[in-house]
DNA sequence: CAGGATCCTAACCGATACTG
DNA sequence: CAGTATCGGTTAGGATCCTG
């Protein structure tokens, strides 16, 4: 039986959701050229809490694409690193990159004329769930 | 200034946000092959309540990745199809589902070496957040 | 420096009931 | 059939404080 992200329990359904967590992405990314300190990625990744961090470095080493080495130091030195694992997933993950700022025109415009025309349809102004931009 | 989701306000990283929506790429997989009703769509994606495929769908909509065409017939339908912006989207995508199908294995054996270990390091078990099988 | 532990709110999401 | 509206529990995730 081939694994089907379609049917609920999958597994690959959770892989997928691993990948599609909202830092996930931009961690890997940021590992991309090669070992990172903790602080660096917190640095890096603008916006990112230290607890999101630390929670998404844990999900990519127990799903086996992060290394982690604690280098017995004082002040402590903490390096992450893609596994090999996590390397054959940088193609993929740099191209939803590249996909995401080749379009983000594109996406914007169709926003804007989706808006535009909500009014129309919902006449008392049903409010769309609002995003809240982030702070 | 070219976009960098690596910035907390940049556009791009909204993109990524959508993409990496835990049911927005099974959508879209589910499109590849062509149109789809709002049944068909529900009936496929296993687990998705009908709640979340109409948000779902409007965001994809809205983001000019899909198309929803409605037939005045009674009873009411409604397709769904992938626009050019949504296509263009499908290589990567389902690069990402062979991706998951490809690596599960390796990924559940790397969760499994992870949990292992745990015990040593949170004695009373840190229970994972436990996706719950929904009814 | 690299986190662990807490607290707390907002967002997510499923279940249910109702409508054109 | 294809939704909308609403309620309520669950989770995500930021802020803050603390430690080796």
């Amino acid at each position: 039986m081939r694994p089907d992200p379609f049917q609920r329990n999958c597994g690959s359904r959770q892989v997928i959701d691993r990948i599609g967590d909202r830092w996930s992405v931009l961690v890997v990314l940021t590992l991309a050229d090669g070992d990172r300190r903790y602080g660096e990625l917190a640095e890096h990744i603008d916006g990112i809490s230290q607890k999101m961090l630390t929670q998404t470095l844990r999900g990519l080493e127990r799903d086996g694409l992060v290394t982690r080495t604690v280098h017995a130091s004082v002040p402590p030195r903490v390096d992450y690193a893609l596994t090999g694992l996590g390397r054959s997933l940088l193609d993929l993950v740099s191209g939803l990159e590249s996909w995401a700022t080749t379009h983000l025109a594109e996406v914007q415009a169709a926003r804007v004329r989706y808006d535009a025309d909500l009014p129309r349809r919902s006449p008392t102004g049903t409010a769309r769930p609002t995003r809240p931009s982030r702070r």
